[in-house]
DNA sequence: TTCAAGGTTCCGCATACTCGAATACATACT
DNA sequence: AGTATGTATTCGAGTATGCGGAACCTTGAA
């Protein structure tokens, strides 16, 4: 994870825009007067703040209350495209997910968490859908589980000091060694399982996709409930058709 | 359009970090000196702005490339699915492509500007995609047509002064006074039309959705190349399908 | 008519942002 | 090996500029 540490010296004022904008962001909208509060600024600094973003478009205004704008999207949609191989692993996670009825997703690893890059829900898959872009702890997830078992081990340790072991359910393995030797596992067999650890009632598959210098992309993952997810499906059928799966979109990198 | 004038004392540092971002947007990764160069700004500020950012995870570094980070999905996301009646749109835009193969859009004016905020290509559907997320003239677009058309006649009057009217092809409308006369035919005909107004050799039909209180929330279009969009089919059948279309969304919108 | 909630403007002061030079680290070329 | 080039990092000083606070404005509800 790069720069764990906080900078020595920060541009505060950019801090400061951007403790805005995430407001805005975890409660769908603000005013200024509720950002002055939360943020314990004044009221004309705040105002100053919101007009320079609203100048550069950064937001919105409805009324009295502010929105992040469209903006992003397109910052977002670069970050989403920007490998080659993302838009490829795009069209797989979508046959997958015909192929399945289940749901399909992309994860990578970004400043040490998992983030949601694509997801394609299958005609019988559940509706536990963390949106696109989130991310949360990335030990938690089948896919996560994945990327971390092909990652440098120095660096998967740097990420656990600094964001823990949380867990998620009473399922989610918070133990590092237990974690380590299950990467050894993972590499063996070629797949990540997870049972629960995540969201209840969830069971999940994951493999990662490399590019074309063996680095890890990042790891498409079929997720379902658990009483669908179980026996040879499970254990066979499921993980052929996502190693394939895996390899295809691989060979598709390669040569491209 | 929301603060077309600058405002009068902007918070500079946070103009600097985001003229950092856009230049990495707009190059799809830049390094320090780079920035630093084009911004002609010492290499130490550039510095700490990008250790700010990435500290806030708003970019990640690969060996000396900086690039958007993935974050910005999330707060764009939440922009794009932020009035309720989006994801309801997002779906009847699915349908529409489907039934009629064509590639369907749903855009949306911000900042006096077109955004796209949905696509589904259909089957035979050309490929001139503008990214999700990207802005164009409003006046340009079918949809955007439509959506002036809607729209209160100052407010038009001061998106048009601030951007002008560009042409984009010989074809483009920009003539102020035949563009207000072309809106009260589009109110009347209930649909928009555009040929090769914006891209040369395709013809599109727009409308527009309003929410329950009758605002405007977007316009929906289907475009498709010349030589397939014309007589019955591009004046009868597809404007029927389309209207039809929005209707049924304005119908969820309500009841809901 | 007043009150409350929200937004806007202005000015003086001290913070912290910017600069520039020095340091460090690779990689590539000779 | 040695030099050059492109890159990142650190530090201290000066001053531009971000911040606070008070006054003012608007709107809608009591």
């Amino acid at each position: 994870m790069q720069s764990v540490d906080s900078p020595a010296n920060p541009v505060s004022t950019v801090d400061t825009a951007f403790e805005i904008l995430e407001l805005i962001h975890a409660n769908e909208g603000a005013t200024l007067l509720s950002l002055a509060d939360d943020l314990d600024l004044a009221k004309s600094t705040i105002h100053r703040h919101l007009q320079t973003l609203l100048h550069r478009q950064y937001i919105v205004r409805d009324g009295d209350q502010y929105y992040l704008s469209l903006r992003f999207l397109e910052f977002g949609r670069q970050a989403q495209t920007r490998k080659k191989g993302y838009p490829m692993v795009e069209e797989k996670v979508k046959e997958l997910a015909e192929e399945t009825g289940e749901r399909v997703q992309f994860i990578v690893e970004e400043h040490g968490q998992a983030v949601y890059v694509y997801r394609e829900t299958g005609s019988h898959a559940v509706q536990t859908d963390p949106g696109i872009g989130k991310r949360i702890p990335i030990h938690t997830t089948s896919a996560g589980k994945a990327i971390l078992a092909h990652l440098e081990e120095d660096y998967v340790e740097q990420i656990f000091d600094h964001y823990g072991l949380a867990a998620l359910t009473d399922f989610t393995e918070t133990d590092e060694d237990a974690l380590f030797e299950e990467f050894e596992r993972i590499r063996d067999r070629g797949y990540s399982i997870n049972e629960q650890e995540n969201v209840e009632g969830l069971h999940a598959l994951g493999t990662t996709v490399h590019d074309e210098h063996g680095d890890v992309l990042g790891a498409i993952s079929i997720s379902g409930p658990s009483h669908r997810m179980k026996g040879k499906l499970f254990e066979e059928e499921l993980p052929n058709l996502l190693l394939g799966t895996a390899n295809e979109v691989e060979l598709n990198i390669v040569h491209s």
